[in-house]
DNA sequence: GTCTTTTATTTATCATGATAAATAACACCC
DNA sequence: GGGTGTTATTTATCATGATAAATAAAAGAC
């Protein structure tokens, strides 16, 4: 399109640096090496592993990139094996989403699924400072939105209400999993665009359902907070649909005659592009 | 615990090698470019970004890694946006949990959510040939196993069984979160263990309800393959759990005294040690 | 025309060394 | 003792160039 593609032809041979990445991790595993252990000099591993500095230094980049080593100058510095952070692994993983960004329904599938689940697993580990943590969060869209921005805020902030539900999971699997789809929603243009125009009724019935929930879950009550929960995604998941076909019969009516453009556009709105970090 | 551990103080300072790592993630997106699409050659790279060679490529390697880009040597050869594969994927996520292996209850809790939905939902989607593949793996596990290498296999296939449904789901959110937990009940090693005892009631059982699910899906009935999926998770989750309760009970009746090699051995047990690839 | 060989192109790796930046540990001053 | 400056250590980056390996395209053989 933009460019002469070329013929995906390659049996890509094993690089040195892979095989390299991969001798580290074998040493990591057989040494039985824990998070903030230490790895051998640079030095010493040009010597062992009998590869260049460059090499070397490509192969650590990599493992580096994956989020499972960390290194430091200065002395006492080196490499450390790292725990692969939470904000690390959805980074990776939207990369698999960035052309083949989910539909909405896709990610309220999952949702509708998982969230219902995870308050009922969650009912009685939450303490005061956690209700104390989602009431502040909620009370972010406690009143109407005053602007457009505003309006932007508070949707980001009933994401991040179900965001602090997640971190009490005792069930990493089951955390990061949820994760990920608020992740997708906080960052896919078609919700952006979505949440970029007013909405009364989403604010609404959001506040009424999690308040419903929060009561549930002070009552120790988890399959009333998974029921409950359960119908927060169906309606919200009902309100987002129709609000993303009103988007798409709203471009394709405006939409130039020309498929070109159009579909360029359509793209657009299909695609998935993170908010910059940092 | 193996070597002297380093507290972790740092304020890892951004390097220029992820400076240029995201320059090209940016160039990509505001190009538009798509998977295939050339990007610019290294020594290009190496002008316009003014980085030295070394650094370019560790930024390169970075991506690559991630499974964003490919090189090819030779004419015409160079770095190619790719579309990152799922294997990749399901790698980069594995390293999440490797210091913090879930247990098969919370594996089995996404199952339990996500498969029944799954099968639903590819209802209707599946034509002979994917019929076909599905019986065709059955076929390894119809007869019991025997030997215990047999058993093992046989338990891989029950588990590949599910992978091919996958294959089918429209939603590539969904299908990477039913992957996923397959993926690590392959690579657990306390699921290996377990796999490597004979245990004809969960092959018998298991045959079972594939059949039933099958029947249900030619007949269209979505409904009916869910409930059936939803049981047969249910009794797989009672199966593996009682299993999985049965090797620690064993392991702390004949574990020694020293608190140090039980601790030892028993994270062994709860380890993920994915098989090397190719 | 089809097969084989050569050639040109491009990354991959090796090699080496210099300078910069970060920082823990030490020495010093008050 | 407590703050401050110095030093040593280690990675980070830059610079440069040579050789190896892969491979598409061109040239040549039959």
């Amino acid at each position: 399109m933009t460019q002469p593609q070329q013929p995906v032809t390659n049996t890509p041979r094993r690089k040195r640096t892979d095989v390299i990445g991969e001798a580290i991790k074998d040493y990591i595993a057989q040494q039985g090496l824990r998070p903030g252990d230490r790895l051998p000099h640079e030095h010493h591993l040009i010597e062992t592993l009998d590869a260049s500095k460059g090499t070397i230094r490509e192969a650590l980049r990599a493992l580096e990139s994956q989020g499972l080593i960390q290194t430091r100058t200065g002395p006492q510095g080196g490499t450390f094996l790292a725990e692969v952070s939470t904000e690390r692994t959805l980074e990776l993983l939207s990369n698999y989403f960035f052309f083949r960004p989910p539909t909405i329904h896709d990610i309220y599938e999952i949702r509708k699924q998982l969230e219902p689940s995870l308050v009922a697993s969650i009912t009685g580990l939450l303490d005061d400072a956690a209700f104390q943590r989602l009431e502040n969060v909620m009370a972010f869209y406690s009143s109407p939105p005053t602007s457009l921005e505003e309006e932007r805020t508070q949707r980001m902030k009933e994401l991040e209400f179900h965001l602090v539900l997640v971190e009490y999971s005792p069930n990493p699997l089951m955390a990061m999993m949820c994760r990920f789809p608020l992740e997708l929603l906080m960052n896919l243009t078609v919700c952006q665009r979505i949440y970029d125009q007013p909405y009364p009724e989403l604010r609404h019935k959001g506040l009424d359902y999690q308040s419903r929930l929060l009561h549930a879950l002070r009552e120790w009550d988890a399959e009333g907070a998974r029921a409950i929960m359960a119908e927060h995604m169906q309606a919200a998941q009902q309100l987002m649909e129709t609000r993303e076909a009103m988007l798409v019969r709203e471009f394709l009516k405006v939409g130039k005659p020309s498929d070109q453009d159009q579909s360029a556009e359509y793209l657009a709105l299909r695609s998935y592009r993170p908010t910059e970090k940092r």
